[in-house]
DNA sequence: CGGGAAATAT
DNA sequence: TATATTTCCC
C-alpha cells in the first residue's frame, strides 16, 4: 500500500492517491511512480497511497487532511465513477485530480478534462503518462505553473516553468545515471534518463514549416543548406540540426514526388497514384473542423504559389466566419514531457485540452476566437500541437472569398471577389447552384495587368491556371485525401490543384521570428500578398468522390472532377488578352511530359501547407 | 566546421 | 510507424 520514504530534507515531498478497483493498475502505477523516487534521493520524497474504493479514498482523504498532493483516479469503478469522485475531491480537499481509464473516446475525455480533470491519462499507463504525473505533481507541489508558456506572449519556446523544469532535470539527472547503481528491472520499466543537456524536441508546426518552405524560396532550393536556412528563418531557438534533418525528410519527400510525377500519366490510373500521391492531399486547405463546406464545394487547395498581389489574388480558405489565420508557431517540446501540455493548467492560460485519440482527428476546443488544438496520439510519444491563436491575417492581396455567409447558404455565389486594394477590383463570380454544380457567374476581368487568368502575376510570366480554352486543364490533378476519415464527415474528397510556379520570391526575412507572431511579412510587403502564415495561396480543389489522378485522357477530355457535381469545364473563363507565357500541355503525352515539370521542385516549394492540416497529415509527414 | 546519410531514440 | 535527434563520415 503506502510507501514512506523518510527524509527530512527532502526538498519535495509529493503524496498521491491513486484509486482504481483494479489491484494492478494499483500496483504497475504506484510501483511506476515509485521508480521516480530515487531512493537515494534526498530531494525527492514520494508516497504514494493506493486504495481500491472510492468512497475508502475520501475517507482518507478526510482522515489525512491536507496530506495528499494529488489524486489519480480511475474512471469506472463500481461504487462511484472517477468523476464523481473527482467532483468530491475538489470541493472537499481542492486536489487536483488525475483522470485515468482505458475509455479513449474522445467524447469520454472530453467530458473529463471540461469537468475539471488536471488531465487525462489513457490506459496503459506508460512512462510518459507517469513522468507526467511526477511532473505535475511537482508543479502543483511547488506552486510552478506547468504550462505552455504563453504560446502568444513572451517568444518564449513551450516550456514548463523553468524552475520546475530544471529542478526536474536534476532530479531525473541523479536517477538517470547509471553510475554506481545497478540496473534493475524497475530501471528498464521506467526509464527516464535524460540528461538536462539533451535537446529540446521541436516540433515543426506547419508554420514553421512555411517558414521553412520560405526560407528554402528565397534561398533557391539549389544553394538552400541548413545554415543558410537557419540564417534566413531567423527563428529563436531553432538550431542547424534542426534545419539539417528537417531538410533530410523534405528531400526525401521532394524525391519521392518527382519519382512519381515521371511516371506516364496513363499508368496513372486514379486510385494506386491517388494513394502513392497521398502527400498532396494534405497540401489542401481544408478547413475540416470549421468549415461548413459539405459538398460541391470550391475547396481551396493545394496549389498555385504565391502570386503576387499587385494585381494578382490569392484564394484564401473558404473559412468560416470564426476562422482566424492561422499564426502558429514552432513548439518545443520539453524532452521530459510529453503530456503537459493540457489539461487545467493550461486551460487557465488559455490552453485547450488535447485529445488523446487514436483517430487522429484534431478536437481541439476552442477558446474563443483563438482557437488551440492539441493533439496527443493516445499516450504516446507525440503531441501535435497546433494553435489558430492570434489575429487574423486579412492578407491584403488575397482575393477576398465572400466566404461563409454565402456558402454556408450552400446556394448562391461564392462571391471570389478581390477585394484587394492592390488591385483592380477582379471579380470571378463562380457560382454554385443548388444542386452543387458549379456555374459561371460573371466574369472574370482584366486587370491593368494585362492576364486575365484571375490571378495576374502582375506581368511576370507565369502560368495560367486554366488554360486559354477556358477549361480547367491538364494541371488540374486531383489526389485523394490521405485519411479518409477525416473526410467521413462528407464524404470522399479529393482535392485538385492547379499549379504555378513560384516567380516572385519571399520578401527578405528581415526580423527575427520569435516563434510568435504571425508569420506575416513587415507591412510594406504584404501587399505582396505571399502566403505567410501558411495559407495556400489559391488554388481550386474539386470535391467530391474524384479519381486520384485526373489528367484528360486526351487532349479535349476534361478532368473528370468527381461525380458530376462540380465540373470544371463549368467554370469557362475569359480567355487571357495576353497568352500566358507557358501554355500547359494538352495532350497525354505532353501531360505525361510535364507532370514532371509540374513536379519540380520549384513548384513543390512553391505549395504552401496551411496550419490547420494537422502536421500529421502534412506532406512529409507521408513521405 | 558543415553537409548529408544513416543510425538511433522516442 | 513516423519523426526528431544524434552520430558518423566526407
Amino acid at each position: 500500500m503506502a510507501s514512506n520514504q523518510s527524509s527530512d530534507s527532502s526538498l519535495f515531498r509529493i503524496q498521491i492517491l491513486i484509486v482504481d478497483d483494479d489491484s494492478t493498475t494499483l500496483s504497475v502505477v504506484s510501483s511506476m511512480l515509485k521508480a521516480f523516487s530515487c531512493k537515494d534521493n534526498h530531494k525527492l520524497e514520494l508516497l504514494v497511497v493506493t486504495i481500491k474504493n472510492p468512497l475508502d479514498a475520501l475517507s482518507t482523504l478526510q482522515s489525512k487532511n491536507y496530506v495528499f498532493d494529488l489524486v489519480i483516479t480511475d474512471l469506472h469503478m463500481p461504487q462511484m465513477n472517477g468523476m464523481e469522485l473527482k467532483k468530491h475531491v475538489h470541493e472537499e480537499f481542492n486536489l487536483p485530480v488525475i483522470i485515468m481509464s482505458s475509455d479513449d473516446s474522445e467524447n469520454v475525455i472530453l467530458r473529463s478534462l471540461e469537468g475539471g480533470a488536471a488531465f487525462y491519462i489513457v490506459k496503459p499507463v506508460n512512462k510518459d503518462d507517469i513522468k507526467s504525473v511526477w511532473r505535475y505533481a511537482v508543479a502543483t507541489k511547488t506552486g510552478k505553473s506547468l504550462s505552455i508558456k504563453e504560446i502568444g506572449g513572451s517568444g518564449e519556446p513551450l516550456s514548463i516553468n523553468e524552475d520546475v523544469n530544471s529542478a526536474i532535470n536534476n532530479e531525473i539527472r541523479k536517477y538517470g545515471t547509471k553510475e554506481g547503481r545497478q540496473s534493475t528491472e524497475e530501471d528498464k520499466e521506467v526509464e527516464i534518463h535524460q540528461p538536462a543537456t539533451k535537446k529540446q524536441k521541436l516540433i515543426w508546426t506547419n508554420a514553421l514549416h512555411n517558414r521553412f518552405l520560405q526560407a528554402i524560396h528565397h534561398i533557391g532550393l539549389d544553394k538552400a543548406v541548413p545554415k543558410r536556412i537557419l540564417e534566413c528563418m531567423s527563428v529563436r531557438g531553432l538550431a542547424r540540426e534542426h534545419i539539417a534533418s528537417h531538410l533530410q525528410k523534405y528531400r526525401i519527400f521532394l524525391r519521392k514526388v518527382a519519382e512519381r510525377g515521371g511516371i506516364s500519366s496513363r499508368r496513372l490510373s486514379g486510385r494506386a497514384l491517388g494513394s502513392n500521391l497521398a502527400p498532396f492531399s494534405m497540401l489542401k486547405n481544408v478547413q475540416r473542423e470549421y468549415s461548413p463546406v459539405t459538398r460541391a464545394s470550391i475547396q481551396p487547395g493545394l496549389g498555385g504559389s504565391t502570386i503576387p498581389a499587385l494585381g494578382g489574388s490569392s484564394f484564401r480558405g473558404l473559412l468560416s466566419p470564426n476562422q482566424q489565420a492561422p499564426s502558429n508557431n514552432y513548439l518545443f517540446r520539453s524532452p521530459h514531457s510529453q503530456s503537459l501540455l493540457f489539461g487545467t493548467a493550461n486551460s487557465a492560460n488559455g490552453a485547450g485540452a488535447n485529445l488523446p485519440s487514436h483517430g487522429g482527428v484534431p478536437n481541439g476546443l476552442t477558446h474563443g476566437t483563438s482557437p488551440m488544438q492539441m493533439y496527443q496520439p493516445q499516450n504516446q510519444a507525440r503531441s501535435y500541437l497546433q494553435n489558430f491563436g492570434g489575429p487574423l491575417l486579412n492578407r491584403v492581396g488575397a482575393v477576398g472569398i465572400d466566404q461563409a455567409a454565402n456558402y454556408r447558404s450552400g446556394v448562391g455565389d461564392i462571391g471570389i471577389t478581390n477585394n484587394s486594394l492592390y488591385t483592380n477590383n477582379n471579380y470571378a463570380g463562380i457560382r454554385v447552384t443548388a444542386d452543387g454544380h458549379l456555374i459561371r457567374s460573371g466574369q472574370m476581368q482584366l486587370n491593368n495587368n494585362g492576364l486575365s487568368n484571375g490571378f495576374s502575376n502582375g506581368g511576370h510570366p507565369g502560368w495560367m491556371n486554366w488554360a486559354s480554352n477556358g477549361n480547367m486543364n491538364a494541371a488540374c490533378m486531383g489526389f485523394n485525401i490521405a485519411s479518409p476519415s477525416y473526410m467521413d464527415q462528407r464524404g470522399s474528397f479529393s482535392s485538385g490543384f492547379v499549379g504555378a510556379n513560384q516567380f516572385f520570391p519571399p520578401p527578405p526575412f528581415t526580423s527575427v521570428y520569435d516563434g510568435n507572431t504571425p508569420m506575416l511579412p513587415p507591412p510594406s510587403q504584404h501587399q505582396l500578398g505571399l502566403g505567410y502564415g501558411g495559407q495556400n495561396d489559391f488554388v481550386f480543389g474539386l470535391t467530391n468522390n474524384s479519381p486520384s489522378i485526373l489528367l484528360g485522357e486526351s487532349s479535349n477530355q476534361q478532368p473528370q472532377i468527381g461525380q458530376g457535381e462540380l465540373n470544371v469545364s463549368d467554370m469557362v473563363l475569359e480567355p487571357p488578352n495576353n497568352p500566358p507565357a507557358y501554355q500547359l500541355p494538352q495532350s497525354v503525352d505532353e501531360i505525361s511530359t510535364h507532370l514532371h515539370e509540374l513536379l519540380t521542385p520549384d513548384f513543390l516549394n512553391s505549395l504552401h501547407i496551411d496550419d490547420n492540416t494537422p502536421w500529421s497529415e502534412q506532406p512529409f509527414s507521408q513521405a
